[in-house]
DNA sequence: ACCCAGGCGGGCG
DNA sequence: CGCCCGCATGGG
């Protein structure tokens, strides 16, 4: 297991890692030494903030680990500038202040798409506890001896029965169909390449995929920042600050964000969930 | 026991 | 179109 050193900029490792992004849905966080370990690829990287400038990255595949840090963690954002375009009003500005270097998360189109399947319904420790054990059971274990993340061939292979014991519920079916386009030839990496716009017509042309899901998928699946998913946290959120608390359609919650932020919707979109969940939506 | 969770699909008016 | 409803399951 080599180590290595990293300098960072606006970085705050565990801020992103509890903001319930895919690679929390399959990594874990040390409450102790508060290092961060996931498997990237078949390689386990164990990432731990050593001061506010620095952090250790720990892996048998250094190189690898490191690039996919910078991936992964979106390190040549500018936050101080993506920070201009959104701290504009008190809510936001306590919010960047609160939780400064929080990041958004830049993860595997098919990772990210099955964790937003099972997100549907659902609440943050569940989705966890079933891809841990999706993992265990589907996952295939890489050249270091560790789990990685179920292919689509294997989840496809799958019967609903075997997915339903993972604790899916009505979910399986969208699993088992997803999995299956994606094993019968649908490239969800090569949409990497497109627009917000493609990918998200792609993505909602799925089983189990609507709206907020797809934003979801194109946000931290693809890194198309002009995405703004609306789940219960963010319509709480945005109705009683912008709508004196009055329940609001959400075509009507889009319309009144779009430009609001600079194209920086997605990080907006980061730090009120963020803010709003874990505040309690009281500030 | 009861309620809710990073919504979606289908059916209705 | 918009609205409304059911939905599997585990944790608070």
């Amino acid at each position: 297991m080599r180590s290595m050193e990293m300098r960072v900029n606006t970085f705050n490792l565990v801020h992103t890692f509890q903001s319930a992004q895919p690679v929390t849905f399959f990594g874990s966080l040390d409450g102790n030494s508060g290092a961060v370990s996931y498997v990237s690829s078949g390689n386990p990287v164990r990432v731990t903030q050593l001061s506010p400038g620095i952090v250790r990255i720990e892996s048998p595949d250094l190189e690898a680990a490191a690039s996919d840090f910078r991936e992964r963690f979106r390190m040549s954002d500018d936050m101080r500038r993506i920070y201009e375009d959104i701290a504009i009003d008190q809510f936001m500005r306590d919010a960047v202040r609160k939780y400064s270097g929080l990041r958004l998360t830049l993860n595997d189109p098919w990772e990210t798409t099955v964790v937003f399947v099972l997100s549907q319904f659902n609440n943050i420790k569940r989705i966890r506890l079933i891809t841990s054990r999706l993992i265990d059971r589907f996952g295939e274990e890489s050249a270091h001896g560790v789990k990685s993340f179920p292919t689509p061939e294997a989840l496809s292979r799958a019967t609903i029965a075997e997915l339903n014991e993972c604790g899916m519920g009505f979910r399986s079916r969208y699993m088992k169909a997803v999995a299956g386009t994606c094993a019968d030839g649908l490239d969800l990496g090569r949409y990497r390449g497109k627009d917000y716009a493609a990918v998200k017509g792609m993505l909602m042309e799925l089983p189990g995929i609507g709206d907020k899901v797809a934003d979801c998928i194109a946000l931290m699946g693809y890194g198309k920042l002009e995405a703004f998913p609306i789940d219960t946290w963010v319509k709480r959120t945005l109705e009683r600050l912008y709508f004196n608390g009055k329940s609001t359609g959400i075509k009507r919650l889009h319309e009144s964000v779009s430009g609001k932020w600079g194209g920086m919707q997605g990080y907006a979109q980061l730090y009120l969930y963020h803010h709003g969940r874990i505040d309690g939506n009281e500030a």
